[in-house]
RNA sequence: GCGGGGGUACCCGAGCGGUCAAAGGGGCAGGGCUUAGGACCCUGUGGCGUAGGCCUUCGAGGGUUCAAAUCCCUUCCCCCGCACCA
């Protein structure tokens, strides 16, 4: 029986303790392949496994086609995971502690894990010991290494110095999200730093003044253009208002305004002063820009919690407004400002299509202010009402007169989440101003311009995302860079105590990876690890101050650039972009990388991504027990492309077990085959030989998935038909499974090792050579005739299972000889490009021998004519075969597949043949004619 | 808004101009094996057909082509990313 784990565990120790996985310069080419490195978040589960399991597949394939392959991989221990599930183990919080001992983690080691860099070493023990060599990967385990490591901190101070050499480094005001508690956090869809709030955009409101008396009403608006259809303000008459002092003026907002102005508006004085909302409700104030007076109104839409709590009533374009004002009996006209096809007052026209009757139905609101905005971006134009501003089409007018009220004096700018965001200690998080944050410069011009025509000459996997990553690298704009608080990460070397911020740091490291190995080793000390000595490997300018710094640059020189970046598709907007444009900006371009292979992800059932906190995670070593490394990889390379999400199911995994096990008892069985050569021996090396070229040229393309396909599948099912045709050859059986075994390798090592060393041979099959094409081998003849023998039973079994006929003799008449030379003479001219219904019959009359089928020529001159139109028709009807011979010789197999007691075979050009059937006539090339009686 | 992806048989998923009624799995049906069940192995799985064929299908509607699931246009629907999350 096949033991799955006893087997993993044999291989894996064997190739470490031989390491096959430790990279060494040499003379072959090299390849240089990692993949996107793992944040240190806690326990990995089996939909991480999917990218990494691809990148050892295309390193082993690498290998054993004759490159010299480095594989390496580290630990992005930077930010906050790390830090977070630290103090959580110290709270002792009770989600945490379940999901650690959930895990497998050892009851002594928990509360340890209270340390931030007990997390970071456990967890990257547990990624090396759990999940990578358990999986049989070949990652070179000597060059690990974490970017929270003194090493590591000085290669990234090196290149924010040589940013800033590059006036890449740049300084100005940045709005982020920020905890009055914690400090900046991230909001984002995994929710990792928040509890609620994670698909919150940040919004830009634009700040109208509306003036009463001393006063200042600052209405927010996301659309500023409307504010010369402003009839009225909008109070919430059950809210109490709060005054602050802002820059000498006196604003009324509320209260919870007051804290998200205060972070971001410099000078902001509280007092103590409030008004009751229903205070106000009456009074008059002044629209800016217009000077009309316009009243304070009512409205319980107004939500003290966004922006402001202060909102301008445009009734002709708002819905919610032109509702409110309608419930409010007040007398009022709306002012249309904006012209669009199919309204007079848009707002108006939408209630009333949609049948909104009251402030409540926010449902409805809320779908009826999206359509009218789209109409009203995309179509509209102002009218004369907008002064000097009519004509002008919405799309274009929102900054001009955003601009022109900041530049008077007249609005302000608040930035807003779309939706309340509470971070996880509960307080709610607002968007801080930092008015000197440091950025990146990825908007440089010369920079994207270089990193996009690079891009263009890259290997990215899927293709499509070549194009996009253009694209991305267009739009990606300055990236903030530092943050301040407790995080992982290097010190920014140039404003002291702020820390580079996590994405920031990972994207020039693989080359770190090229001298890792020497750190690990203790060869360099991370305090010698100077700009001067970064600039002599890199870069190669100044002089070696100890030799062992030479012999780090000649492993620098060896294995750089990366052949491959693979990652999930969550990087293709981010760290894929930061990737290229670090290297582009920072390297000569021979070092720039060559290659990203983006893989999509495993999800739940529901189609969610898997993740920690959203539950469904498989635990890795739980599916390695259950299913067996083996069939984990070869799900993982065969369940679909590798550019689509697929769900998580059992079934399918215990699918790919059972194949797995299949084949395994398959090769034994055909091991123990005894026979000698037959004459369909030929047929299988040739098939074989076909389908190493195959399986070749699509892993030189990556198309893992296809590959497998054809090795799991596609040869089996060849060797199958190869024993039903009754071959028995034992050493040429041993000589193709030995192939065959070769070509699993990369997908499946362990069962391959396993079997290889079964059948007396020694050494790894993972340090073979990948099976090559041996053009001697091809034979189109030997695959065209058993296609024809294939053929032939189909057909017979058609006509059998159609007409019910229980045959006691069957009647082949193979093509005459005439139709044979037509079909050559077509593939000529097909060759010559000179295929046309007339030259072919011009060829063929040509031969007198031939004119004495004039009568049907012309005929099948059409139908070959139509035939040849297919493009591997060529190499079908290229070299006519002896049908008959074939069929003479496979006629006890035919016999027995379609049980039938006797088969006679003719030519149809015979005369003498019989014919019972009249059925001679239709006999062409690789279909002969069947009579059955 | 910007950018990307996708809609394929009962289901999941390949295919991305000719070998396509469409790989591979699952499910279902039949057969073999077995004391029985499971596992395993065959066979079938759009419709019609007493001759290897014909007809209809790859979200919908048009078009290009000798030939389209595959290319183009229009249209409907779904999904994803948009930045301090790696």
């Amino acid at each position: 029986m096949l033991d799955f784990s006893k087997i993993e565990e044999k291989w894996q120790s064997r190739w470490f303790t031989e390491e096959v996985h430790i990279a060494k310069l040499g003379p072959q080419k090299k390849y240089f392949i990692h993949f996107a490195y793992p944040g240190i978040s806690g326990y990995l589960h089996v939909g991480h496994m999917r990218g990494f399991t691809y990148a050892d597949i295309i390193a082993r394939f690498k290998k054993m086609s004759g490159y010299n392959v480095c594989f390496p991989a580290g630990f992005h221990a930077s930010g906050l995971p790390a830090i977070s599930l630290a103090k959580r183990v110290a709270r002792k919080n009770k989600q945490t502690i379940g999901y650690l001992k959930e895990n497998g983690c050892p009851p002594e080691i928990i509360p340890t894990l209270s340390n931030t860099n007990a997390v970071i070493d456990y967890f990257s023990q547990v990624y090396v010991e759990d999940y990578w060599k358990k999986f049989g990967f070949l990652i070179d385990y000597s060059r690990l290494m974490t970017t929270i490591s003194p090493g590591y901190q000085k290669f990234i101070e090196w290149q924010f110095k040589k940013l800033n050499e590059k006036k890449l480094l740049i300084q100005k005001p940045h709005f982020a999200p920020f905890c009055p508690n914690c400090g900046p956090v991230a909001v984002d869809k995994s929710e990792t730093d928040i509890s609620q709030g994670g698909n919150a955009e940040v919004l830009e409101f634009t700040l109208i003044k509306f003036r009463m008396d001393d006063l200042v009403l600052p209405a927010a608006t996301l659309r500023p253009e409307t504010v010369f259809g402003v009839t009225n303000i909008w109070i919430n008459p059950t809210v109490e208002y709060t005054k602050i002092r802002v820059n000498g003026e006196k604003w009324i907002v509320s209260k919870d305004a007051v804290k998200k102005l205060s972070a971001q508006i410099e000078n902001i004085q509280i007092t103590n002063e409030t008004i009751p909302g229903n205070k106000l409700i009456g009074k008059k104030c002044t629209v800016p820009l217009l000077d009309r007076e316009v009243p304070l109104l009512p409205a319980t839409f107004t939500d003290p919690k966004i922006a402001t709590g202060i909102v301008m009533s445009v009734p002709a374009h708002a819905p919610y407004d032109y509702v409110a004002l309608k419930e409010s009996k007040e007398n009022i006209q709306p002012r249309a400002i904006i012209d669009i096809k199919g309204y007079t007052i848009p707002a108006e026209g939408i209630c009333k299509k949609m049948g909104i009757k009251s402030q409540k139905d926010t449902e409805k609101l809320d779908k009826a202010t999206e359509e009218i905005y789209k109409k009203e971006f995309h179509q509209g134009v102002l009218n004369k009402k907008c002064g000097k501003y009519a004509g002008i089409k919405v799309s274009e007018i929102k900054d001009r007169v955003k601009n022109n009220l900041l530049d008077t004096n007249k609005g302000g700018i608040m930035m807003e989440f779309s939706e309340q965001v509470q971070c996880r200690c509960g307080e709610t998080v607002i968007i801080k101003k930092i008015p000197d944050q440091w950025f990146i410069k990825y908007s440089d011009k010369d920079l994207t311009l270089k990193s996009k025509h690079h891009v263009s000459t890259m290997n990215i996997y899927p293709q499509e995302y070549k194009e996009e990553l253009q694209k991305v690298l267009d739009w990606f704009d300055d990236r903030a860079c530092i943050r301040k608080g407790s995080w992982l990460g290097t010190g920014f070397p140039f404003k002291k105590s702020w820390i580079i911020e996590p994405i920031s740091d990972s994207t020039l490291y693989p080359a770190y990876y090229t001298l890792s190995q020497y750190v690990n080793q203790k060869k360099i000390k991370a305090d010698e690890m100077t700009p001067e000595f970064f600039d002599f490997v890199f870069l190669g300018k100044g002089t070696p101050k100890k030799q062992i710094w030479n012999e780090i640059k000649k492993s620098y020189d060896y294995w750089y650039p990366v052949d491959i970046n693979l990652g999930g598709k969550e990087h293709k907007t981010v760290h894929f972009p930061v990737f290229i444009m670090n290297h582009v900006a920072l390297l000569p371009p021979q070092k720039w990388p060559r290659g990203i292979f983006v893989n999509w992800w495993i999800t739940q059932t529901s189609g969610i991504k898997i993740s920690k906190s959203k539950g469904g995670a498989e635990p890795i070593p739980g599916a390695v027990h259950r299913y067996g490394v083996d069939p984990l990889r070869l799900y993982y390379a065969h369940v679909c492309s590798a550019h689509v999400d697929i769900e998580w199911e059992e079934k399918t995994l215990e699918q790919y077990k059972r194949k797995i096990i299949k084949i395994w008892r398959f090769v034994h069985n055909l091991l123990e085959i005894k026979g000698t050569a037959e004459s369909i021996d030929e047929w299988l090396s040739v098939s074989i030989n076909a389908e190493i070229n195959y399986i070749n040229k699509e892993l030189e393309n990556y198309h893992l998935r296809e590959a497998a396909t054809h090795i799991y599948f596609e040869i089996n099912k060849i060797l199958q038909w190869y024993i039903r045709r009754g071959g028995k050859n034992h050493d040429l059986l041993r000589s193709i499974i030995t192939t065959w075994l070769r070509t699993m390798a990369p997908f499946t090592p362990h069962i391959a090792e396993e079997i290889w060393e079964k059948m007396g041979n020694t050494g790894f099959v993972s340090t073979e050579t990948y099976p090559r094409y041996n053009p001697a081998l091809s034979n189109q003849k030997v695959l065209t005739k058993e296609n024809l023998l294939i053929q032939v039973i189909d057909d017979i079994s058609e006509i059998l299972e159609v007409t019910k006929i229980k045959p006691s003799r069957i009647y082949l008449h193979t093509s005459p000889p005439w139709k044979w030379t037509m079909a050559t003479m077509a593939c000529d001219l097909k060759e010559k490009g000179k295929l046309t219904i007339s030259n072919l019959l011009n060829t063929f009359f040509a031969r007198p021998d031939l004119k004495q089928h004039a009568q049907e020529a012309s005929r099948f001159a059409q139908k070959m004519y139509r035939i040849m139109q297919n493009p591997t028709a060529m190499e079908v009807y290229q070299q006519e075969i002896n049908e008959k011979s074939y069929l003479q010789e496979t006629k006890g197999f035919i016999k027995n597949m379609v049980n039938a007691p006797q088969i006679d075979i003719y030519n149809a050009g015979d005369d003498k043949a019989p014919d019972p059937g009249n059925k001679k006539k239709v006999a062409e090339p690789l279909r002969p004619a069947i009579y059955l009686e």
